[in-house]
DNA sequence: CGCGTTTCGATAGTAATACTTTCATAAAAA
DNA sequence: TTTTTATGAAAGTATTACTATCGAAACGCG
């Protein structure tokens, strides 16, 4: 199976590119380098000039398949969003007990590296990082709603929507589910970020090793569902 | 009370300015008309010339307060921390019971602007819409750990630390007093930005109107204690 | 094989940003 | 009154975030 999987083809809303860069093998080089580049740099710091020297090319050529920075970036989580729906489906099929199913499920978005999901293309770990480092940045703009309605954030709410369905089939007169889904969602990468910069704030561990994200988060969400039963 | 305290000084880390921007009448100007222009443009299209060119000064002037752009955001979130911590404590004295002094605390982080709590200077509503976009991006950047140790975050984390306290009164083998208040300062802020933006990933109405943050959050917590004791 | 189209690279250019420096002057403090 | 401090004005720099143009290479198709 992971060979199997080696190569899906994450589906991305296509306004956030100008050319897919799946479809070239330069627009292939720019993802693959990009996550590099902001992982090193920060969202901040990375610019399109750099990137294109680092591909030995030139800018022009970049902003044929992205048309600023921020849609790359964009790009880069909506990928890593449907990647992880990708890993959940795996993750809890066949799995018919619905409690279960939430309890995988939130392990997979606290961990997600523990999967077996692989991919050629793309440095998960180091697309994960960047996910912790600067994912609310792509939607805390003004733009925010124009690049909603357009499809930008489809993938993410995907997987909250997902949660969702399996939060009611636990328990369907707990008024909150849609909250609540967002808020393990919002939980499991921020507090991981929280964990590295400013661990006296959390009991969470950075590394793998002790208390994780997922064990508290499912602790949360099972008491909340259970008590309203 | 409400008069006496529309002049309260909030204490807000000396590392974060070059010059204290409440020890003048220009700094004062800096502070007030910043967070309108912030609010307005959102902190990347904010630039100190375009603040220079409001308060009818240059930006040599400005960048004698402030090392740049970030910095000021980091002071004005810090001033709001600040303040917000000064509205609990009002909000939750002579209050003996913790857990209603909790819930107290989830209403006032929630919202914020129901507090009687009024500043002459700083515009409170246009502040709290600058906290809810734009507060993440103070923190997720390259330089957080050294910022972190110069105390640029420690208003944050005293309010944090606040509920810490709180919650083990409430229950003190409860085992992620830090994450779950982490979680609570977090979220308060996030769902309302959802609520505006992505109204169809949560319950709460973007206006007061309606189930607000508080009452999820108080169900969240108080259901996750009570059922640890 | 050849022709047209798409794609890329190279070059150049622009307006704006994020500062830094210097200097003169006005206001406040000693 | 003298000295320090704060501001304003002007100029300058490196970088960013693009846009436009053009020639060459590669590719797809008949």
């Amino acid at each position: 199976m992971q060979d199997l999987l080696r190569n899906i083809q994450i589906r991305v809303n296509e306004h956030i590119y100008l050319k897919d860069p799946e479809s070239s093998e330069i627009g292939r080089k720019m993802l693959n380098e990009s996550i590099g580049m902001i992982h090193e740099l920060g969202i901040e710091a990375f610019t399109f000039k750099k990137l294109a020297t680092a591909l030995g090319t030139t800018e022009s050529t970049i902003y044929r398949y992205f048309e600023n920075k921020h849609n790359l970036l964009v790009y880069l989580l909506a990928w890593y969003w449907g990647w992880l729906e990708y890993e959940i489906v795996l993750i809890t099929m066949n799995i018919e007990d619905p409690a279960e199913r939430l309890q995988k499920t939130i392990e997979s978005i606290s961990d997600p590296l523990k999967g077996q999901l692989r991919h050629d293309l793309i440095d998960l770990k180091l697309l994960y990082e960047i996910v912790i480092a600067e994912s609310p940045k792509s939607f805390l703009t003004k733009e925010v709603d124009v690049e909603n309605e357009i499809g930008f954030f489809v993938n993410y709410k995907r997987i909250c929507e997902r949660i969702v369905k399996n939060i009611e089939e636990i328990d369907s007169s707990y008024p909150f589910a849609r909250t609540l889904a967002l808020t393990i969602v919002q939980c499991a990468n921020q507090h991981r970020f929280f964990a590295m910069h400013f661990p006296n704030l959390t009991e969470i561990s950075p590394q793998g090793t002790g208390t994780g994200t997922a064990v508290f988060l499912t602790d949360l969400v099972l008491k909340s569902l259970q008590n309203n039963k």
